[in-house]
DNA sequence: GTCTATAAGAAGATAGAC
DNA sequence: GTCTATCTTCTTATAGAC
């Protein structure tokens, strides 16, 4: 790797440990295998080292959108898959979802970084939402709309459901990300709530319209 | 208020807004109305500082504990209200969890700044999953242990559906710390998150019972 | 492109008058 | 307890040799 990329790629493991104001240019510099004034012949000064890490995140950002998926690379093909899912399958997916997440060495020091970031600046915090809550919600959402249509899972209120499956893997992350010996408890946890949420979300009978009509009796 | 308690309070505003690395001792003597070097007087340098908000903040969460029960006080009391609670109950007590912590001044201010800090202090980060991860659903699953008990909840699991409840509300919470103007929208998807919890869980016929024996068929 | 030397400035903290 | 003046240290960044 070329000492401009290694710059990167240190800067943002110290960054993604201490937060930007408590990394010194000399500490980057170091890392590298290099002394600080040196640093300056790559990049303008610290700020601009920050500016492009937040550059090469959006551009893995858009690279990596289809990483989520189980076949990155065709959304139709993912589609066909989805409409005949078994739990097993569902458990697979999100545990691959969360360890993805979780264990990608720059997906996870990105989150850190923002993390540690995002309040000094309004686009970062919008970047970290877009990442972590917005697009799984919207691409699991769209999978789970297909097994809805497709019969696999009941049709109503699919925004609901994807927010109780995808809500439960946010947190077990930002856990697994501050107290990563959790972690092994948490793929536990994460396995127990895949099968309840299919236990409760697959239609095999009108159970939540049956339901909703006794409770709206009741009220 | 007097000086000292004051610098504090000032302090951790800035600290929640900067981190404490971006926040200058003479930022938080100017918000005081005094000069740097008299704050010098009260606490012994910025560390003391800090280190006087993380005390108050754990006076405060010990104080606080009950402050997330319908009824503080009385946890017996807590447990008769929860036997016979109704949905438009469940969604209060669940927009009451969301806006507490959300709005209550010192508590977000506290949240914002372990937040940012966390990854600097393996205590802190300890402290945040505490209060906002295990103390919430220790005690949410506590109370669904009741209803449970009781016949309002299905049993099985208790664990878990503590998770499926709390778990939409950690995020949500996460989203409108960092992007407040979601909050609206947050609070329509809450109550959407707890009438469908409710319809998932609530105990009026075998549902899920007898959907977990087809699905172990099925496989 | 890397180095040493150093300038420039920021931020924490102290001294001592009032 | 608060102030002004000042010290000290740390950190970014530049100058200029190699």
């Amino acid at each position: 790797m070329d000492t401009k990329q290694r710059i990167l790629d240190e800067a943002l493991t110290l960054f993604s440990e201490k937060g930007y104001a408590n990394v010194y240019v000399a500490d980057i510099a170091e890392r590298v295998g290099i002394k600080a004034p040196s640093l300056y012949k790559h990049y303008k000064n610290k700020q601009a080292i920050f500016d492009a890490i937040i550059e090469e995140m959006n551009r893995r950002f858009l690279e990596e959108a289809g990483a989520l998926q189980i076949n990155g690379a065709d959304a139709g093909a993912d589609a066909e898959i989805y409409k005949h899912i078994s739990e097993e399958q569902l458990i697979t997916l999100g545990k691959n979802l969360f360890l993805y997440f979780l264990h990608d060495d720059y997906t996870g020091r990105f989150r850190k970084m923002l993390t540690i970031e995002q309040f000094h600046d309004k686009k970062l915090a919008a970047a970290y939402m877009k990442q972590y809550v917005d697009d799984p919600i919207s691409y699991q959402g769209m999978l789970f709309g297909l097994m809805a249509s497709s019969g696999v899972l009941q049709t109503e209120n699919v925004e609901i459901m994807t927010l109780h499956f995808y809500a439960p893997i946010y947190m077990l992350l930002t856990v697994c990300d501050r107290e990563p010996g959790r972690e092994k408890q948490a793929l536990k946890t994460l396995e127990a709530h895949i099968r309840q949420f299919n236990t409760l979300y697959s239609r095999e009978e009108k159970r939540v319209e049956e339901n909703k009509k006794k409770s709206r009796r009741k009220v």
